[in-house]
RNA sequence: AGGGGUGUAGCCAAGCGGUAAGGCACUAGACUUUGACCCUAGCAUGCGUAGGUUCAAAUCCUGCCACCCCUGCCA
């Protein structure tokens, strides 16, 4: 158990937690990830995990995992498959993997036929549209089912029936006797069960009634042990009835209380579900795990480390205010995270080839540290030869100021090689450039220049002997600029047509050293001067893909 | 008089009656065998707004304004 009073809140959860166990309301955190398995996750369910996850954790508590599979016909095993992989690529581990339905499907039946005995739900034969129009509006109050007060004997009788199977979808349901005049709507007698014959991915056909998840919830909570619940906004209005459960209905002594944060949003990046569907099913991208995508298994497949995930979430706070944040904020940490991580390397991706004239012999071997900023460092090999490709913006027959790179005449030194000077360009028939002419000043080797001759830049290069062709994947944000929220110009009518931005996906070829032949699916790279790349899961012995992460930053060309 | 929320810099966000933290972005500069990273400096006389209380208000009170969410037998 750990000392409140060495723990400071560092947002309004846990100061409403230190609250609840300084008061005694609750004596431990134990918070809960429940997703409904619909669906694949993207980086606005990791905020919700990983606050529930951390919050838990600070407090010495713990967190479940569990489905909340209450919904027959959206649900699917495989994905509840697929959220055990994401959360442990995301480095937590559950205390325990429920199935709402397995575990609690009877006891919730057993509850709400004790509901009814006690009056405080009946059958109501109300049809959807019914009660949709008895209901009332936002303004004015509904009006009581002519059901509302039938004997409870009756509907248990009928609730039973229910269950049985006498009755066709939609044909009665299990309301909530609340309070249809309440000015939250939740609260007017909410259905919670529903007549629904098909078939559950767990628990196969012994249900033909499913509970609502304003029901189920609180009571998963509560059976499960958890204190605090903690989800998303959209829920705040939904915090009555929850309490009304847990305080009318669960006899427990146990109290699990809500607490509702803000959702994450980013600026131009589409989530929406529904929409991410859509794309994948008119195979306008590569999938779920599209690098263009913000899901789990796109941000992994494109490289992005689940570290910088959480380094970024964590980073923002938790508030209720709504925010959207932009990329750039994101991008920070993945830049922060894979300049720790990344394995440096050469690649050209843009190649120009260069003669070096007084170089006559067989390459020879140069050595490449693995990463700088790394604590302990180690190096790979490469070679420098004759012949060698730059790039081509490397090379300037009109530098603009500043420019510290390549120019006929001037010099520049190859990265962990020699200092070169370029004499003369060789032009084709056509007009361009063919190759370049230099000469390599042979006591400037990295590591044992005795020269003391200095240059202004430094640039990469691949020796022809060491260099293999790869492919690069290069990314545009899917949508188009313009839009701040995609989703919300979806839903304000806007075509997908016209919010996808043209061409996102950039493909091309570069030439890398033979070192990335090295290189397994998932490894991160950082190609020196360029950015970072990761090696792609479409990636063959013959043709290596790699997925651009992220540009490094760039603040010369940005001027 | 439906209800529930939210307003602190371009974007996040601390602050909880004692005179506006921090991060991102941006701008300058330093350093550099990655124009990266690291480092240094700059960046709100102002806290949605109008009053009030107070020696003192982003913090307390009152009114107003703006924006978001809610009428599934989805979660």
């Amino acid at each position: 158990m750990i000392n409140l009073d060495e723990i400071t809140a560092s947002n309004f959860i846990e100061e409403e937690i230190i609250k609840d166990l300084k008061s005694g309301a609750q004596t431990q955190v134990i918070t809960r990830c429940p997703p409904e398995p619909s669906g694949y996750w993207h980086i606005g369910h990791c905020k919700a995990w990983i606050t529930n996850f951390e919050t838990a954790k600070k407090f010495g508590g713990y967190t479940y995992l569990r489905m909340d599979d209450t919904n027959p016909t959206k649900e699917d095993g495989d994905f509840a498959q697929s959220y055990m992989a994401d959360l442990e690529w995301l480095g937590y581990t559950p205390k325990k993997v429920i199935y709402a339905s397995e575990s609690y499907f009877d006891k919730m039946y057993e509850i709400a036929e004790q509901m009814i005995m006690e009056g405080k739900a009946y059958v109501c034969e109300l049809s959807a549209d019914e009660i949709t129009q008895t209901r009332g509006t936002l303004t004015t109050a509904g009006v009581n089912s002519p059901y509302r007060d039938r004997p409870a004997s009756e509907s248990l009788q009928m609730f039973r029936d229910m269950k049985a199977g006498k009755y066709k979808d939609g044909e009665v349901t299990l309301r909530a006797k609340i309070d249809m005049a309440s000015p939250n709507i939740n609260m007017r007698d909410p259905v919670i069960y529903r007549v629904l014959h098909a078939t559950h991915y767990k628990t196969g056909d012994k249900w033909c009634i499913y509970p609502m998840y304003d029901f189920a919830h609180p009571l998963e909570d509560a059976l499960e042990g958890v204190t605090f619940s903690l989800c998303d906004i959209s829920f705040e209005d939904h915090r009555p009835l929850y309490d009304w459960v847990i305080h009318n209905v669960w006899k427990g002594e146990n109290k699990p209380r809500q607490i509702e944060f803000a959702q994450l949003n980013l600026e131009n990046v589409l989530l929406g579900k529904r929409y991410l569907k859509r794309l994948v099913n008119e195979n306008k991208v590569m999938g779920w795990d599209d690098p263009r995508f913000y899901t789990i298994v796109g941000m992994k497949r494109r490289g992005i480390p689940a570290q910088a995930i959480k380094n970024f979430i964590c980073a923002n706070g938790l508030t209720k205010a709504k925010s959207i944040i932009p990329l750039s904020a994101f991008e920070y940490h993945i830049r922060e995270e894979l300049n720790r991580t990344a394995t440096r390397a050469m690649v050209v991706l843009d190649p120009l080839k260069v003669v070096i004239t007084n170089y006559n012999g067989a390459p020879e071997t140069i050595e490449i540290e693995n990463n700088q900023n790394a604590e302990t460092h180690t190096t790979h090999t490469a070679t420098f030869g004759r012949e060698i490709f730059i790039e081509q913006e490397d090379f300037s027959l009109n530098p603009p100021p500043k420019y510290n790179r390549l120019t006929l005449g001037g010099t520049v030194r190859l990265k962990n090689a020699y200092i070169i000077k370029c004499n003369n360009v060789v032009y084709k028939e056509n007009g361009e450039i063919d190759y370049l002419e230099c000469e390599y000043l042979p006591n400037t080797k990295s590591g044992q220049d005795e020269s003391g001759i200095k240059v202004k830049g430094t640039i990469h290069f691949v020796e022809k002997s060491n260099g293999f062709e790869v492919t690069i994947r290069e990314f545009k944000n899917l949508t188009k600029l313009d839009y701040l929220e995609p989703s919300k110009a979806l839903a304000s009518g806007v075509s997908i047509e016209d919010l996808l931005e043209e061409n996102s996906l950039i493909e091309s070829k570069a030439i890398a050293e033979k070192y990335l032949q090295n290189a397994k699916i998932g490894d991160t790279f950082q190609f020196m001067r360029k950015g970072y790349y990761c090696l792609d899961k479409d990636s063959t012995e013959n043709n290596y893909i790699f997925n651009k992460t992220i540009s490094l930053k760039d603040t010369f060309n940005k001027k």
